[in-house]
DNA sequence: CCCGGTTTGTTCTCCTGTTCACAAACTCCT
DNA sequence: AGGAGTTTGTGAACAGGAGAACAAACCGGG
């Protein structure tokens, strides 16, 4: 609590600081509390959703006393009212729209994908720098020129970015995206971007998942075998 | 160190305890140095490398000396021979045999990503539960039914297991998989996988990168408008 | 109204990871 | 050979997150 007076809040708080650690949990217990809400659950406590959750109890509880008291001591926590406060609180009541750059094997996954559109993003527009690409469709969305870019960042105000092109490609795409004004990227892209402050850029790296992976069953084996 | 007793490492180390956090990053310097070595770097110091891995060259150089003492002072690192060993201890040397269940969209882009390939995995096998998809080829391997896993496992030898499918069915799958003696495995499906003691589950959720993204966008916005 | 049972919110401690800063070690030049 | 310049490896301080533990708060029954 007395952290609120580092971040100079303006007007109504509602968004205190809350660690990174957490911030990456909301939604997996947001997705939680979705399949409870599903499976007809009015309330759940602390333990039922941490275990749901793949989390420790205490740490959940920890967790979103960051976001405010939404619980009931002796009953635990509405489920429906706290998915809202989860929700809102990570900003996916809102919609999101989104560009995807790169229409290879990947960005066909990505703009299939219906994760997306069920937790508040649109994919507004898929872009590729191939000529021999567009005019297909991919999902109801047909496949323009690169070019198209700073058009469509501008007419729908896209904030958010999704980079599918090969590694070569990627620093190039983030400049652009970043001069058009967008100013949070996922780059699937197997390389590092650099990008101005401000700008945010989340990492999702498919051969590195496999090769942390691979370094632990190598341990594994190294300990029964020798 | 004092942790030591509790993997009772028997014979010559050569695998001390590297933690965590260092493990995730060196993939990331592999990759790093491998462009260096293509660009015809014969050796680099921290600096270099760190800038070019994204991180703090401090930071860089202590995970480096949990692998031992590879560089030179007054000099830097051989690139090569750094790349080697990098390599040798995340296990990447050799070639890891794995198997992908789930050949939707993203499916797909697994087996047709090329990144695994070139860095030691070899997709042995692509299974499925559809009918309709068998005999598909995908990427030059034929996907084949669900059934033949435990088959393909116990021939091929393999660790890592994939698992690409809806949310629903991951769960099974995934105890299929640890029946068949596979002990790592890589979850795209949005779900959370209890498996036993001993068998390594890291996930991927394209969503959820996106919510993080999402609220840091939300913040920024509040910041300027209010 | 009071009491036992339950569950949250929070404090405290521990541990992991990050960063700074510097001694040790190496090269090159004179 | 010696000294200046460079770069590694690491000790130590610092920050941040995890988990145990407990007081505060709530419900229901008598």
């Amino acid at each position: 609590m007395e952290t609120r007076a580092l971040t100079a809040r303006t007007s109504n708080d509602s968004a205190r600081d809350i660690p990174e650690a957490t911030v990456a949990r909301l939604p997996v217990y947001l997705r939680a509390l979705t399949t409870l809400s599903e499976e007809g659950a009015g309330t759940c406590s602390s333990e039922e959703l941490a275990s749901a959750a793949g989390v420790n109890s205490a740490k959940l509880r920890k967790d979103l006393s960051y976001l405010g008291s939404y619980g009931t001591r002796g009953v635990g926590y509405d489920v429906d009212y706290l998915r809202y406060q989860i929700a809102r609180e990570i900003g996916v009541t809102q919609d999101w729209p989104v560009v995807i750059v790169g229409i290879g094997n990947l960005g066909h996954a990505l703009a299939n994908y219906s994760g997306f559109r069920s937790r508040g993003f649109r994919v507004v527009a898929l872009l590729d720098a191939d000529p021999n690409r567009h005019d297909e469709v991919v999902a109801g969305v047909d496949v323009r020129p690169f070019d198209d870019l700073e058009q469509i960042v501008r007419d729908q105000g896209v904030a958010i970015g999704v980079i599918a092109t090969p590694a070569l490609a990627a620093q190039d795409v983030a400049n652009r995206m970043v001069d058009c004004g967008i100013s949070s990227i996922l780059n699937f892209a197997p390389t590092v971007l650099s990008v101005p402050e401000g700008v945010d850029v989340r990492k999702v790296d498919l051969s590195i998942e496999l090769q942390i992976l691979a370094y632990h069953e190598q341990r594994k084996a190294h300990g029964v075998t020798a």
